[in-house]
DNA sequence: ATGTGC
């Protein structure tokens, strides 16, 4: 570790205000000690220089998933001030509102015979993969409301029951969404991909659950030891891409016209209020209901192949929640630091909103125990369900990490490793994975992850959220 | 992440 870093509790570390010119106030992030020897001094840089930005809160704060990213870290959080604070595209990332959804079934491991089969069908049914079509035709108004009303538009149009909508976060609809700014030609990426699954590190995965550390929380959740699950992870497509594109390019103009001065010009950004951030605000906001709708179109192709498979019905296939990683919304916080409780800005980029008990933003249901928080795990590890904390609201404007985090490149998975070795290592610890070729199985592989156990631990460790279940892969479906 | 790179 960098001889500048102080060690300040057992998984928490600081980064004092010397590390790099003009920072206002210091880093702080969450990381075992074993964790840490791994952390790159590139990822360590970004969350410092996010610490320069105008209006920060508090600390530039750093998840446990922590890596480099563009401009700001991917396991990065930061909160800034509404009068005198920024936004930043670099701080929610291309894929706006990538994040995860799961549903329960009434299954166990006795009730699939053929996990291989299964996987086949689920890959036959989602489309995947980069470029990928949907068999979902939506008009330019279809999509128009749908990023104006996102799941629960996607509900409207048939795809997935009233129940699923406050099962979101935001109910699955952002306010502020301003399609004026999303350009025509994002909404062109979007029209044929409403319903698709996407590349990388997104995924559709049959899980079971092989382990409840609350069961009363999992009561409260709805879910229960050796229950079969779908988890879905993905996120805005080739909209939310374009989105952020269009307005980097706006924003970096923004940025010399409002005389910012910035460490790295990926952390582009505009004045919260100025015309430039609300534009780039609106568009995301748009762009993150867009994700939800997707997800919404997913999890209805699921639950459709899984009622004529196992006769079982819709409504024995409830949402347990669904949760965005990438994305930046107005919440009110008090300041731990000091000031009065207000409305701030929070970037959240490959992190999770985890609300402790209480906030209204959370449904009534799961009030009083903290929103469900769904942590994926890479393709070979376990994903886990946690819940928010009061120390999240204290340590991290509510926050906590998004999954494993990667530690080796693309490029260098593909260099070490091929897709039918990682796929037959999978297949004799018997997980069953399909994906349309074989890199896009070699550059996911289970080895260029953290391991998803040590980096959940950490957070249950430093009170961001607590360990509720775990949740064991059977059936991975790669885009 | 992405119709994957000026």
């Amino acid at each position: 570790m960098n001889e500048k870093i102080q060690h300040i509790a057992d998984s928490e570390w600081e980064i004092p205000t010397n590390f790099v010119p003009g920072m206002r106030v210091p880093g702080r992030f969450f990381l075992s000690e074993s964790l840490a020897k791994g952390l790159e001094e590139g990822a360590l840089t970004q969350l410092a220089n996010v610490a320069t930005l105008p209006g920060i809160l508090c600390n530039s704060l750093g998840m446990p998933d922590i890596h480099w990213g563009y401009g700001f870290p991917i396991g990065g959080v930061a909160a800034f001030d509404e009068e005198t604070g920024i936004i930043s595209p670099g701080g929610v990332g291309f894929d706006i509102n990538c994040g995860v959804r799961m549903i329960t079934t009434p299954l166990t491991l006795a009730d699939i015979p053929d996990m291989k089969e299964l996987v086949e069908s689920l890959y036959e049914t989602v489309p995947t993969g980069v470029g990928s079509k949907s068999p979902v035709r939506l008009s330019q108004n279809d999509l128009s409301s749908m990023l104006t009303d996102g799941a629960k538009n996607a509900v409207e149009l048939g795809y997935g029951m009233k129940s699923d909508i406050s099962r979101c976060e935001e109910n699955g609809a952002m306010p502020g969404a301003e399609i004026e700014f999303v350009s025509k030609k994002a909404r062109q990426r979007g029209v044929p991909q409403c319903g698709t699954l996407g590349s990388g590190n997104h995924f559709l995965e049959v899980q079971v659950i092989d382990e409840i550390a609350d069961e009363a929380t999992a009561k409260t959740f709805g879910v229960a030891e050796d229950q079969i699950c779908v988890m879905i992870h993905c996120g805005s497509r080739g909209l939310g891409h374009q989105v952020c594109t269009d307005h980097l390019q706006v924003l970096e103009e923004a940025t010399k016209k409002y005389g910012i001065r910035l460490p790295d010009r990926q952390l582009a950004c505009a004045p919260l209020h100025s015309p430039e951030g609300e534009a780039y605000f609106g568009a995301m906001a748009a762009s993150a209901n867009y994700a939800w709708a997707n997800r919404q179109v997913i999890t209805h192709l699921v639950r459709e192949l899984f009622a004529k498979k196992f006769g079982i019905s819709y409504e024995e296939m409830p949402l347990v929640y669904d949760v965005a990683h990438n994305v930046a919304k107005w919440e009110e916080h008090d300041i731990s630091c000091g000031g009065p409780r207000r409305r701030v800005c929070v970037h959240r980029k490959g992190a999770t909103r985890a609300f402790g008990p209480g906030r209204k933003e959370i449904v009534q249901e799961f009030r009083d125990v903290g929103q469900p928080v769904i942590i994926p795990g890479s393709m070979g590890t376990s994903s886990y369900l946690l819940a928010g904390t009061a120390g999240a609201m204290e340590k991290t404007f509510g926050s906590t990490c998004h999954g494993a985090g990667r530690v080796q490149s693309r490029s260098s998975a593909k260099k070490n490793l091929t897709g039918d070795m990682v796929a037959h290592d999978l297949a004799r610890r018997g997980i069953i994975v399909r994906a349309p070729n074989a890199a896009a199985i070699a550059e996911e592989a289970p080895d260029v992850y953290k391991p998803s156990s040590e980096v959940v631990q950490v957070v249950h460790d430093a009170g961001i959220s607590r360990i509720v279940a775990r949740f064991r892969p059977l059936g991975v479906i790669k885009g």
